[in-house]
DNA sequence: GCATATAAGTCAATAATACTGCCTTAATTC
DNA sequence: GAATTAAGGCAGTATTATTGACTTATATGC
């Protein structure tokens, strides 16, 4: 069995010097960095009883109040079924809760409780104290290269969804955007 | 219902100046990295009627050819049982072979056959190729800190782990490296 | 040699997350 | 009024993971 193959090195002309040993450990880097990440919000969300599905519709939704829910599956990029397992049982015990737009009176525009507020606290303080202790240990002349190839490494029509949409007074959906 | 808090920018005196909305587009960069980074490989999985399972025993079973079934357990943290369908299913497909390592007969050393080598190129030459996209996109001057941060973001007890094991002649585990 | 430990594998049951397909209701738009 | 959109429900299935209990084979320590 011949030894792994070079050609990945040259598959552009600016990078003939990354080599394949290089780029696999960025694979790696990113599979356990990945892992650990997210690891770090399990332990949490354990102990109300839920999973990674609600940590991230948690996430979404306090992080853009008033989302509607095809908005939020936009973002998540899961089924509508998948969802509504997870938004049913948030909205059940209380995490999360639902409002008819008025301007749109099909529409259920997602907030959370405070009870929901609280749990994103403590969801995202934890993951930030990690990415915050990387910054000292790596030093914060890192974070911009950071930042730049992570965005980088995201399809191009998503990059957008990184940042606070604007808080929109009357509603004003994704979906409603490229409409009007 | 108050705006998210600003506690979360004050948990290091070296990163007054991080603010929150800072710290939550980098675990949003995580979050759509890690996906479309993944999704990559997802299409060529399913083709081959596997999962992201089957492509992390294959990944680190390349990387590291005849590995030990419980020094595998210890990178992917899963259960044997967890990983034993996914290894019988590789086996009977023809895409690992197992081995009987003679120097302690209770151990079953995992290889790629061509077969397995041909998918795990394929799998990694795809993902590689976002990733250098990535870094000319966002220039190369990036790379450094970019890999530095990954990497302080991993638990410091797996750090070791990214990387080639030294090519074992007479095979030495981690485990037996402990003892030894 | 015998007790203990280790490596691997197996069986059974369960849970979380996701999928496809299909259908309903309500509201809006053309 | 017809078509479309937003939301949601129901049924069935797949993948990946878990816990717990157990077996077999081999190696190690005393």
């Amino acid at each position: 069995m011949e030894r792994p193959n070079h050609a990945l090195c040259q598959l552009t002309a600016s990078l003939r010097g990354q080599d394949e040993e290089k780029l696999r450990q960025v694979l790696e880097l990113l599979f356990f960095a990945y892992r650990d990440f997210t690891g770090e919000a399990d332990a949490v969300l354990a102990d109300f009883g839920f999973g990674r599905a609600h940590h991230r519709a948690i996430y979404f939704i306090g992080r853009n109040p008033n989302i509607s829910v095809s908005d939020l599956l936009g973002i998540l990029k899961i089924t509508k079924q998948s969802l509504s397992r997870v938004l049913t049982q948030l909205i059940d015990e209380g995490y999360v809760r639902q409002e008819t737009d008025s301007m749109d009176r099909r529409r259920r525009l997602l907030l959370l409780s405070d009870k929901g507020v609280a749990l994103e606290r403590q969801l995202t303080a934890r993951q930030c104290r990690r990415v915050i202790g990387a910054f000292e240990n790596a030093g914060v002349d890192s974070v911009s290269g950071f930042r730049a190839i992570l965005r980088a490494i995201i399809d191009p029509e998503d990059r957008h969804r990184v940042g606070r949409r604007e808080e929109a007074g009357p509603q004003v959906s994704e979906t409603r955007r490229l409409v009007g």
